[in-house]
DNA sequence: CTGTTAGCGCTTTCAC
DNA sequence: GTGAAAGCGCTAACAG
């Protein structure tokens, strides 16, 4: 890397000022058809390319976004990823791609470093920070989507999910095929999400007028192996058990390993519904019911409310709250 | 916002020079013991943080990188992104996540726009741009690492997997076990991993001397629903093969379906092999043989040699090539 | 239409 | 030990 063309080196061979050839790159207007394009031969010839650090410090502009999730690596979050990314690209913003891995410290720094970084904007994605830490944490930004949560402030945009909604049409179908006796496994106890998905799984089984046994739900971390785990774990204490509500779909697929550990058959021994309907849920044999979650429209919505906040939309531009929509499989028919 | 605290703001507070304050926070030396607690002191409460901007546009050196895949979705790149930004994070980096979808002209922009936002260096993972293209959009960059594929210059940095070996070990896996008419779904044409694992499935064979039938090997884009159809092809015009070795496990899951519709039995009436190894592969039914590719640690790595090279080592900061290795599972035991 | 001046927030160099 | 001056590459505000 030899020398970086600058600005400088443009208008001395254009023989114009510096701050013509800003116009020129910025499309700016006043000035005359034949400089601007004398100008623009010369950007071309050189291949100018303006420095976008230093325009940054001056007009307190990035062309960048944080993006925070637990896990890359896990099916769902890479979905909304890939939304958030292609809107991203399309209005020529770059993401930082960072990965708490549930541990809310390490969602504090990566907060903190966003904001070091002066991005334009940060989306949130399955924050596990109690609300005094996030809002705090928030304060450092300027616009803050926060998705699968409520923010509890118009200062912040929301995209979700009616979780609730979810946990109650997933039990109402387990309880309309008969199950009385329906585990849940709830997730990250910090978890929004699994709590608000909580709330429906007992609504549908009071209004079924089936009592509540809180020792049939059971928090889980959101892998497959710790599904397999704990469902063992709540079959081993309550045989009984004739179906399994699912925090999502790969707690689901663990419970469908301990089943196949177990030689009890799905969905006649055990019925399983799952949560967001990840493309292995359709791959796995049985295949899972689920509950659909607009994984990559939550990000690519996420993506849009962020851009239009930091473009100074205050009214129009809404949170949006999805609907699930139950995916009837093998599992649980 | 109001306003973010600057030097000055402190060095005001403090009554000593920006400078004074500017050595505080890099903890450089040749400053009294007094004056430094004096400034932290200051610094921690008025919540002082540096503008990285503007350190960057002084030090030409931003602390980010760009991370360039495919897509970001298909659980073989988020396991490599994770990778990358696991260390990024330990080192105080921040990764630019971006996805090209296999388009070239997408590639060529993103690497463009990673340029402009002055990235320390880019990690570009399955390139599909061709060598000229490829050079002279690198040429941008003070460092680079290819990932998937050999960079044929010492300035730009590889990390790879002995794909021929891997193929090889599939395809002599599957000759073991009797089959001589062995089909091969190749990915996608522009792919370096694809044509060397065609290499390795070629060698196995003629090894065992059998006759190459390039009919046998077809071209496949890297995804479900394409395997299951070229799948489908491939069988119906040629359905004296009884083994079919995939480029990745994606493509063979794709074939599991496709011959599920075919109610052809797996493995007695074809033999499937994938690769990557990604959690999908042990999880379908019946479960996929494979080679495996250590994901995250292409990533991790990538990322340690990337930042190798931006701290200046030259010879030491070696390039590595893995091995993959053959998972024995149900699809082809 | 075009140029000049100032300054974004920091570090580098050199002086005291 | 500490500070003053200069400048990184750009844009905003005002002149002309």
């Amino acid at each position: 890397m030899s020398h970086r063309i600058t600005m400088a080196d443009v208008a001395r061979e254009a023989e114009v000022s510096v701050m013509t050839v800003s116009r020129v790159v910025n499309g700016k207007d006043g000035i005359s058809i034949t400089t601007r394009q004398r100008v623009q031969e010369i950007i071309d010839r050189l291949g100018y390319r303006p420095s976008t650090l230093a325009r940054s410090l001056v007009t307190d502009r990035t062309g960048t976004v944080g993006l925070v999730v637990i896990d890359n690596s896990n099916p769902y979050f890479s979905e909304v990823a890939r939304g958030v990314e292609h809107v991203a690209y399309a209005e020529g913003y770059n993401v930082f791609l960072c990965n708490t891995e549930e541990d809310p410290q390490r969602e504090l720094r990566i907060l903190q470093s966003l904001s070091d970084k002066h991005v334009d904007g940060v989306i949130l994605c399955s924050s596990r920070l109690d609300d005094a830490d996030l809002h705090s944490a928030l304060a450092a930004h300027s616009h803050a989507v926060l998705v699968n949560r409520p923010s509890g402030t118009t200062e912040i945009g929301e995209m979700l999910l009616d979780d609730a909604y979810g946990g109650y049409l997933a039990t109402k179908h387990l309880i309309a095929s008969g199950h009385r006796a329906i585990g849940y496994l709830a997730g990250p106890t910090q978890s929004f999400s699994g709590a608000q998905r909580g709330t429906g799984y007992r609504q549908a089984l009071t209004e079924a007028g089936i009592p509540l046994r809180p020792e049939w739900e059971q928090a889980c971390l959101p892998v497959v192996e710790n599904g397999t785990e704990k469902t063992l774990e709540l079959l081993s204490d309550h045989p009984e058990l004739s179906a399994l509500f699912c925090y999502n779909d790969l707690v689901a697929v663990g419970a469908l390993k301990a089943c196949q550990q177990l030689g009890r058959r799905i969905p006649d021994e055990l019925a399983i519904i799952g949560f967001d309907d990840i493309p292995l849920s359709a791959l796995v044999n049985p295949s899972l019911t689920t509950c659909w979650s607009p994984k990559y429209e939550l990000g690519s919505q996420a993506m849009e409310l962020l851009l239009a906040r930091i473009n100074g939309c205050t009214d129009d531009c809404t949170n949006v709250i999805f609907q699930p929509e139950l995916v009837i499989r093998e599992s649980a028919p």
